[in-house]
This record gives C-alpha cells, sequence and structure tokens, in this order.
DNA sequence: AGCACGATTAACT
DNA sequence: GTTAATCGTGCTC
C-alpha cells in the first residue's frame, strides 16, 4: 500500500514544505509500472506578491490551481514545449507552490531509460522539464490530489535530508523578475554526494 | 509580448 | 574540460 504524504505536510508554510521535500520519494505509476525518484532540488514560489510566481496575475484559469488545497498538483506549459510539476501548498486561497526541478531516479529505472533515449542517467532527471518527460508528466496531472494513490502520481517520505546537505540560494530562471524578488534564496537543493 | 527551459553551438581553459 | 549566448515553441493574458 502506498502511504502519500498527507494534505498536513502540504498545508504548511511553502519554504517548510520545499526544504522538506527534499530526500521525499515522487511516486509515478506509469504503463502499470512503479517509477520513483528522490526529490533533489526545488523552490519556493509564494503568494500574488511574489512577483516570481504565476499567482502575481491573481486567478486566472492557469493560476486557480494554487487557491486551492494543499497537496494538488500544478502543472503547467511554458517555452512552448515543456511541462513543469508543481505541488500547491498553504491554506486553501494563498496561491503558493513548490517548484519540483530535479529528482534522482531510484524504481523503474529500465523504463525512464527507454523514454531518455540516448540521454545518460544522471541528465534523465536533472531539471524540471526533463523529469516530466522521464516520468510521463503532463496537463494531463494539472489539479491532480497528490496524497492520495488515485491519480498515478504522489510523493511519499524519504531519507531525511541533514542540513548540512543542503544548499539555498536564490531561484533560477527568472529572467525579468524585479528585486527583491528575483534574489530570495527560495531555492534548496542537495548537495551532491560522494 | 512574454515566458519558473533545454539543446546546441561557440568560445574559452 | 568549462561557461556564455541563442533560440525554438505554443500557451497565457
Amino acid at each position: 500500500m502506498p502511504t502519500p504524504l498527507p494534505p498536513d505536510f502540504y498545508a504548511r508554510s511553502t519554504l517548510t514544505v520545499a526544504r522538506e521535500l527534499l530526500g521525499a520519494r515522487l511516486v509515478r505509476m506509469l504503463d502499470g509500472v512503479r517509477l520513483s525518484g528522490t526529490i533533489t532540488e526545488t523552490e519556493a514560489y509564494v503568494g500574488e506578491t511574489d512577483l516570481a510566481c504565476h499567482a502575481r496575475a491573481g486567478r486566472t484559469p492557469r493560476t486557480q490551481v494554487m487557491y486551492g488545497p494543499p497537496g494538488r498538483a500544478y502543472v503547467y506549459f511554458t517555452y512552448g514545449m515543456h511541462w513543469m510539476l508543481n505541488v500547491v501548498t498553504e491554506p486553501e486561497n494563498f496561491p503558493c507552490a513548490v517548484l519540483i526541478r530535479a529528482v534522482e531516479v531510484i524504481e523503474g529505472q529500465e523504463l525512464v531509460a527507454a523514454r531518455r533515449p540516448g540521454v545518460a542517467k544522471p541528465q534523465w532527471t536533472d531539471g524540471p522539464a526533463k523529469l516530466c518527460v522521464a516520468f510521463g508528466i503532463t496537463g494531463d496531472l494539472n489539479a491532480v490530489d497528490l496524497t492520495r494513490p488515485v491519480a498515478g502520481l504522489w510523493v511519499e517520505a524519504g531519507e531525511p535530508v541533514p542540513a548540512e546537505n543542503v544548499t539555498i540560494g536564490p531561484r533560477v530562471g527568472l529572467y525579468s523578475v524585479p528585486e527583491p524578488w528575483k534574489g530570495m534564496p527560495w531555492r534548496f537543493l542537495r548537495r551532491r554526494e560522494k
């Protein structure tokens, strides 16, 4: 029996959720195969006042899932070719989310290898759009409930990452976002092991 | 008009 | 081996 992280996990401060998602396990049922990966990089996007967050535009068809209950998926399309996976955080009507930027594939390596032909393992899922390709995540999964194993996508508890292995820095890929939002240290990544 | 990107290329060391 | 620059693509507002 899968045991997804409960709504209470997501109903907290977005920064806390982003930090604690490091080490957690992203699980995807695809073609009858269980894929999973350890989350290694996240970014927090916090409300309408965060000018890097899509919710800066207010409640629109695209952003409305962020206004809904925590623990849902916010999947959106950008740059004409890329899907991105976020998890909705905080109580309803506070539009926030954590972008899942990278995972390390654990289960289902054969299927992922087949989905990422010609790509070496470390590059299978080391970017937010790459992991969506590897795990078969598209707009079909927007707004699904990640706290129950009903949609074939959820997050399980993993191995906690100790503070000394966490690197914190500014979010990336924000081209024209003004300060102070552009420089806010809201990116969390697990330091490379070895 | 403007993207919460990634691959390719071109320049370096 | 590295970093920097370019641009395709189509959805959102």
